[in-house]
DNA sequence: AGCACGCCGACT
DNA sequence: GTCGGCGTGCTC
C-alpha cells in the first residue's frame, strides 16, 4: 500500500471524508483495510481507520503526511465490518467515524496523549535550573513525561511549560493510546526443581511457613497468582514476599486475562428433544443454515413455547459447519439465567458482551471473537458487530424490544444491521418474539411494506409457534376495572381480586411478580395548595423524589436538590410526593400483608454491579414472596413457583405522546403475563386498569395478538405511520429559542421545496401526500442541560427518498448551525417519540 | 473537534 | 508598544 485512505476520528460533517496518507516502508505490511492508525492531522495526532488504498492521492502529493503508527497487530475491523460502517452512515445519516467507532470496544477508542521531553540543545537559565530543579531532573532522567499528568499534579507549571514549548526548550510528541487499564496480577514464578530443593534445605526450620510454600511449589511448579498460592499453601503473602526478597522466588506483575465467568461452573447440557411444533419451526431455519443462504425468519412463538431451544439447535447447526453465530438479547434480559443456557450448551465457545462488563473485560471477550477462540457471541445491541469471519447465523431474541435502537449517534437499529450482515455473509437471520413489532410482523404476513432500507426491503418468512411446550396452557388473564373498585369504596393500590390472589399465594407458598409500569407515573413533587411542581432548572422536566438520599433529582442531567419542607412558591407546608413509585407499593404491601417478603427491583436497587443477579437468585431460591419492579421484571425471567402476575397500572404508558403507546402497552402486558405458570403450576394474571376497554388492554385477556395487531395496523395505515409510512426527526438545540425557530423553519421550507421538486406534494393539505413536514415544535423534552430543543418531523411514504433530502438540507444548514453553535441531530426511523 | 492564524482592548 | 481576547477556516 503506497497511499492509504483514512477516516480520522473527528465526528463532524466537514471531516466526514477520507484523507490520504503516505504509508511508510516500515509500516507497509501492517496497514490494511480496517487497520487502526495514528495520523498527524492539523497539528495534532489522531486515531484513524484505514478504508482502503489508492494509487494516486486526490490532492497534491507534497501535502501528504505519513501515517505515524499502526495501533493493533491485527486490524480490528474486517473488510466486511468497514462495509457495514459505510452502509450505516448512509442509512442513519451519521459521520463514518461514528459508525466505525461504534463497532469497536470502548477500549479501542484511541485517545491522544501529549508527551514532553527536553530538547537536546536546550539552554536552561540558571534561574530555571534552580527553581525547577526537581522537574528538570525528572525530565532528563525519566524520559518523556505525560503532559496531562504533569498538569494535573502541578497546575502552576502550565505557563512555564507552554513557554518552553514555544521557545523550543521542550519538545512535544503525541501518541494515540488505547483506553485500557491493563489489569495485572502478581504472579509467583518458582525456580527449577533443583534450585527449589537447595533453597528448601537452606531455610531454617523455624521459618515453617516458607518451608510449606516451597514444599507446595515442588508439587505444583507452574506459575501461580500470589494470592492463590498463599491460600493454597495455607500461608500469607508475607511469607511469599520474604522468599522473593531472598531471591528464591520471582514475583512479577502479569497482565491478566479477565474472565468474568471464570469462577462459575456451568453444568453441560445436551440438546432437548423438540416437540413436533418446534421441529416444524426449526426445519426451515436449519435448512437455510445448511444451504448457507441468507434468509430472514420471524419466529413468532408465544411465551413459553421453547424458542430458546430452537435457537440453541440452530446455532449447533451453524457451528457444525465451521461457522459462527451471534445472539442478541435485550440488555435487561441478559441475565445469568440466559447466559447460563448458552454456556452450558456451548461452554468456552461462548463470548458474552453486556454493559456491566468493564472496558477491559469487554475487550477480552471481543478479542476471543476476533481471534477465533469463541464461535458464539451472546450480547446486547452492540454484539451485532461481533467481529466473526465466518458468520452463519444471527438471532435477535425479543426482536420487538426498543433497546435494539440506539438513542445516541449512530442511531442504528440492530435488527437492520443483523439483516445486512446476514446478507453480506450468506447467513440466516432469526427474529424471535412472542409479540413481534408491527414492522416485522406486518412485513412477514404481507400486510405492510418490508422493513429496513428503502431499496432493500426485508420480508421475513413467518414461522408461528402458537403453543406452549408440554401442553401447558397460557395463564388466565383477568382485567380489573379500577374505576369500579373506587366506586365500591376501595381506594387502595390493590384491587380486591389482586389482594385475594396475593393472599392465596402467600398461603400456598407460591410466588408473585408485580409489575409497576412506571413510565408516566414517576414520583413527582406537587404543592397541594398552589399546584407548584418541582422541575429541573436546566431541563424543564419534573424532578423525581428519592427517598434514600432525601433529595429531588433530574433523571436527564443528574441535577439534585434537597427535599423541600415548604412550597418554594407559596410557602405552604402541604407539599407532597405524588405518584406510585415502587417504594410506595412496597410500603403498601408491608401494610396489607404483614411479614410479606418483597424484593424490589428498580433503578435504585440495581445500579450496583451484580445486584440485579443477586436479587434474582434470592427470588429463585424462594427467599421472597413477591418480586416487585418496573419493566425489568417483565422480560425473560423464568421461575417455576411464580403462579401470579399482577400489573398495577396497565394504562400508565397509554397517554404518552407516542404513536406506539398502544403497541408497547400490549407487548409489555403480554410479556409480563408470560412469566406466570411456565412450569407445572398453572398461572394467573391480574391486570389493573382505568381503561379496561382500550384495545391494547382488552386484547391481553384472550392473548389475542392477531386481533390487536390487525386493528392497530389499520390505524397506522390510515394515519400513514410506520410500518406504512416512514419517519425522520430533526432535533435542534441552542441556549436561545428564536434561532431554533428560524432554523427549524428553514429546514421545513427546504424539505418542502425538495418534495415539490421531486414531483410529490410536500405541504400538509394534500390527502395523498408522499411527504409531510411537521414543525418546528418544542421537543417532548423542551429543554435539556440549559439548551432549548425544537424538532421537525418528516413523515413520508416509503417510495420517496426523504433521507437524501434531509442529508442535502442539513449540509446547507451546516454553516449557519456551526456559526451560531446550534446542534443538529437527525433520527432516521425513530423508535421513541419522546 | 481543536488548533492556528488574524484583527482590536488593557497592561508592562 | 505587547499580550491576549475569541471569531472563522482548515485539517491529507
Amino acid at each position: 500500500m503506497r497511499i492509504a485512505r483514512v477516516i480520522v476520528d473527528v465526528p463532524s460533517r466537514e471531516t466526514d471524508r477520507p484523507f490520504d496518507y503516505l504509508v511508510p516502508e516500515r509500516l507497509a505490511e501492517w496497514v490494511e483495510t480496517g487497520s487502526r492508525v495514528a495520523v498527524p492531522f492539523g497539528g495534532r495526532t489522531l486515531q484513524g481507520i484505514v478504508l482502503g488504498s489508492a494509487e494516486e492521492a486526490e490532492v497534491d502529493r507534497s501535502r501528504l503526511k505519513p501515517i505515524a503508527d499502526v495501533l493493533d497487530a491485527v486490524p480490528p475491523l474486517s473488510e466486511e465490518l468497514v462495509e457495514i460502517g459505510r452502509w450505516m452512515s448512509r442509512r442513519w445519516l451519521c459521520p463514518l467515524t461514528v459508525s466505525l467507532q461504534a463497532m469497536l470496544p470502548a477500549a479501542l477508542k484511541g485517545k491522544t496523549e501529549k508527551y514532553i521531553s527536553p530538547a537536546p540543545d536546550a539552554a536552561w537559565t540558571v534561574l530555571e535550573r534552580s527553581v525547577y530543579a526537581d522537574f528538570l531532573h525528572a525530565l532528563e532522567s525519566g524520559g518523556p513525561l505525560k503532559l496531562s499528568q504533569l498538569l494535573q499534579q502541578h497546575p502552576e507549571r502550565a505557563d512555564a511549560v507552554k513557554q518552553w514549548l514555544k521557545q523550543g526548550k521542550l519538545e512535544e510528541r503525541q501518541k494515540v493510546e488505547d483506553r485500557l487499564s491493563v489489569k495485572t496480577v502478581l504472579t509467583v514464578f518458582a525456580p527449577p526443581e533443583a534450585a527449589l530443593r537447595d533453597a528448601l534445605a537452606a531455610i531454617p526450620a523455624r521459618a515453617a511457613k516458607q518451608r510449606e510454600l516451597l514444599a507446595y511449589l515442588l508439587e505444583h511448579p507452574e506459575p501461580i497468582a500470589q494470592a492463590a498460592l498463599a491460600e493454597a499453601a495455607g500461608t500469607t503473602t508475607a511469607a511469599i514476599r520474604a522468599l522473593a526478597d531472598k531471591g528464591i522466588l520471582e514475583v512479577k506483575a502479569v497482565t491478566a486475562e479477565r474472565d468474568p465467568y471464570a469462577d462459575r461452573h456451568f453444568a453441560p447440557s445436551a440438546p432437548l428433544p423438540l416437540t413436533p411444533a418446534q421441529r416444524e419451526a426449526f426445519a426451515p431455519i436449519a435448512e437455510a443454515v445448511e444451504r448457507r443462504a441468507h434468509e430472514t425468519f420471524l419466529l413468532h412463538g408465544v411465551t413459553g413455547s421453547g424458542k430458546t431451544e430452537i435457537y440453541l439447535q440452530a446455532i449447533d447447526r451453524a457451528l457444525s459447519q465451521g461457522r459462527e453465530a451471534i445472539v442478541l438479547v435485550p440488555e435487561i434480559a441478559l441475565t445469568p439465567q440466559m447466559v447460563e443456557r448458552f454456556k452450558s450448551r456451548f461452554g468456552a465457545r461462548v463470548a458474552v458482551l453486556h454493559s456491566r462488563l468493564s472496558n477491559g473485560e469487554r475487550y477480552d471477550e471481543w478479542r476471543k471473537i476476533r481471534e477465533g477462540r469463541a464461535q458464539v457471541a451472546v450480547g446486547a445491541r452492540s454484539a451485532v458487530f461481533a467481529p466473526f469471519a465466518r458468520l452463519g447465523l444471527l438471532i435477535i431474541d425479543e426482536e420487538h424490544e426498543t433497546t435494539y435502537k440506539q438513542e445516541e449517534s449512530p442511531k442504528y437499529h440492530a435488527r437492520d444491521v443483523a439483516v445486512m450482515r446476514g446478507r453480506l455473509n450468506g447467513a440466516a437471520v432469526v427474529l424471535g418474539s412472542a409479540t413481534p413489532s408491527l414492522e416485522t410482523y406486518g412485513a412477514a404476513i404481507g400486510a405492510s411494506p418490508g422493513f429496513g432500507d428503502r431499496d432493500e426491503a426485508v420480508r421475513p418468512v413467518y414461522i408461528p409457534l402458537p403453543e406452549r411446550v408440554a401442553d401447558r396452557p397460557l395463564p388466565r388473564v383477568s382485567i380489573i376495572d379500577m374505576r369500579e373498585e373506587l366506586r365500591l369504596g376501595n381506594r387502595a393500590m390493590f384491587s380486591r381480586a389482586l389482594a385475594d390472589a396475593l393472599r392465596t399465594r402467600l398461603e400456598r407458598g407460591e410466588q408473585t411478580v408485580l409489575l409497576l409500569n412506571r413510565r408516566g407515573y414517576a414520583t413527582f413533587v406537587m404543592c397541594r395548595s398552589c399546584g407548584f411542581t418541582a422541575t429541573c432548572p436546566h431541563c424543564d422536566i419534573a424532578l423525581t423524589y428519592h427517598r434514600g438520599s432525601q433529595n429531588l433529582r433530574c433523571h436527564y442531567c443528574g441535577y439534585a436538590e434537597r427535599e423541600p419542607d415548604k412550597c418554594p412558591s407559596c410557602e405552604s407546608p402541604h407539599i407532597r410526593f405524588f405518584g406510585t413509585g415502587t417504594q410506595k407499593v412496597e410500603e403498601a404491601l408491608a401494610e396489607t400483608f404483614p411479614g410479606i417478603r418483597v424484593i424490589r427491583m428498580d433503578v435504585d436497587t440495581t445500579t450496583e454491579k451484580g445486584s440485579h443477579e443477586r436479587w434474582l437468585t434470592e427470588f429463585r431460591e424462594r427467599r421472597a414472596d413477591v418480586l416487585l419492579g418496573t419493566q425489568m421484571v417483565a422480560k425473560g425471567l423464568d421461575f417455576p413457583y411464580v403462579t401470579l402476575v399482577g400489573v398495577l397500572a396497565a394504562d400508565a404508558a397509554l397517554r404518552l405522546p407516542d404513536f406506539r403507546a398502544a403497541e408497547r402497552t400490549f407487548q409489555l402486558l403480554t410479556q409480563v403475563a408470560g412469566r406466570a405458570g411456565r412450569h407445572e403450576l398453572p398461572g394467573e394474571v391480574i391486570v389493573q386498569t382505568y381503561e379496561p376497554e382500550h384495545e391494547s388492554i382488552a386484547a391481553v385477556e384472550h392473548h389475542d395478538y392477531r386481533g390487536f395487531t390487525g386493528r392497530e395496523l389499520g390505524h397506522r395505515q390510515a394515519l400513514g405511520y410506520p410500518p406504512y409510512g416512514r419517519l425522520l426527526t430533526l432535533t435542534l438545540s441552542h441556549e436561545q429559542v428564536p434561532l431554533l425557530l428560524s432554523m427549524g423553519q428553514t429546514f421545513a421550507t427546504r424539505m418542502r421545496e425538495r418534495a415539490a421538486a421531486a414531483g410529490v406534494r410536500g405541504d400538509d393539505s394534500s390527502s395523498d401526500r408522499a411527504a409531510e413536514v411537521l414543525g418546528p415544535v418544542p421537543s417532548p423534552i423542551p429543554r435539556l442541560k440549559d439548551r432549548y430543543r425544537f424538532q421537525c418531523m418528516v413523515k413520508y411514504r416509503g417510495d420517496v427518498d426523504a433521507r437524501a433530502w434531509a442529508a442535502e438540507t442539513l449540509k446547507e444548514l451546516a454553516e449557519t448551525a456551526k456559526r451560531h453553535g446550534v446542534q443538529m441531530s437527525v433520527d432516521v426511523d425513530p423508535q421513541m417519540m419522546l
